[in-house]
DNA sequence: AGGGGTACCTGCGGGC
DNA sequence: TGCCCGCAGGTACCCC
């Protein structure tokens, strides 16, 4: 599922196929998932692609803003011409939207349909984006600001490392993988983490996040992300904990267990995490 | 206010 | 075989 790298990854080889070119037209084949008009878009040229925790903006001429939400399953495939697609057939039954663009077409293909697309103007862009919280690659990151939102809940610390209102860009694969290296027990408490343990935890999650976008993203068996060229990334072949429930710790050995805490898979190693 | 539960949606795996 | 059911998962929204 997108999390930062992975819409990290995506902002970067956008950037480099579609910024500069004009949007000549959209298909909406799923309405739902397209929030504004059309013609906001049709017409004007891409000038920024930015992402802020999981969301990606691309920035037009007009001074409207696309705003896209992966969700689960959201994709952006892009076919220029002439080269050829390596990669699937399109559209996809899963395609909803498609944009044509000078010199190729952009797919937003979407398996379960959470995903959104939104056109809105900069107080539109300040509002979604307001309410997110501290970038993991920002240097308002620090051990400081974590202990303070880590004091002030009684909850579960993986929990917390996924609320975007709080650090924007963490989901499920990089909460998990993190707690690992910080050597922490995802069900502890977070008001329970000891300076050393914080401070362990800032450095793990900048680790693991970094080593994601090294790797292009996580494409997992069961996971839709790819990138727009069509080429799966590769950090699940990394996957310290994630989805490595009864097989062996790549540190000690033991067993991996799986649990459930807020309704959601959560991996971890019992010999390593306290 | 903060925390818990549920809906959204589809494909897949297990059980019979 | 093939059908039915339960489950997975990020976030918004409702309710207490």
């Amino acid at each position: 599922m997108p999390e930062l790298p992975e819409v990290e990854t995506i902002k970067r080889s956008l950037q480099k196929s579609v910024v500069g070119k004009k949007i000549t037209g959209i298909e909406v084949l799923l309405a739902k998932q397209f929030q504004g008009k059309k013609e906001d878009v049709v017409g004007e040229k891409i000038t920024s692609i930015d992402r802020r925790g999981k969301i990606l903006k691309i920035s037009l001429s007009n001074g409207k803003n696309l705003l896209i939400h992966f969700k689960l399953s959201g994709q952006l495939l892009w076919v220029g011409h002439p080269i050829p697609f390596a990669g699937i057939e399109l559209p996809a039954k899963t395609t909803h939207v498609i944009f044509d663009i000078n010199g190729g077409r952009l797919f937003f293909n979407d398996l379960r349909q959470f995903g959104w697309i939104k056109v809105v103007d900069e107080a539109g862009v300040a509002k979604e984006i307001g309410k997110l919280g501290i970038e993991p690659f920002d240097k308002e990151f620090t051990a400081d600001y974590l202990k303070q939102i880590f004091s002030k809940t009684a909850k579960p610390i993986k929990l917390i490392l996924m609320e975007q209102e709080k650090i924007a860009g963490i989901g499920n694969i990089y909460a998990n993988d993190a707690l690992f290296e910080a050597g922490i027990m995802p069900t502890r408490q977070s008001k329970s983490l000891k300076d050393d343990e914080i401070d362990k935890l800032r450095k793990a999650i900048i680790k693991v996040l970094e080593e994601g976008l090294k790797y292009g993203g996580s494409s997992a068996a069961d996971e839709a992300y790819i990138k727009p060229s069509g080429e799966r990334g590769e950090y699940q072949k990394h996957f310290r904990v994630y989805q490595r429930d009864g097989q062996k710790c790549l540190k000690c050995g033991t067993t991996i267990k799986r649990i459930k805490i807020g309704g959601r898979g959560t991996f971890y190693c019992p010999d390593c995490q306290k």
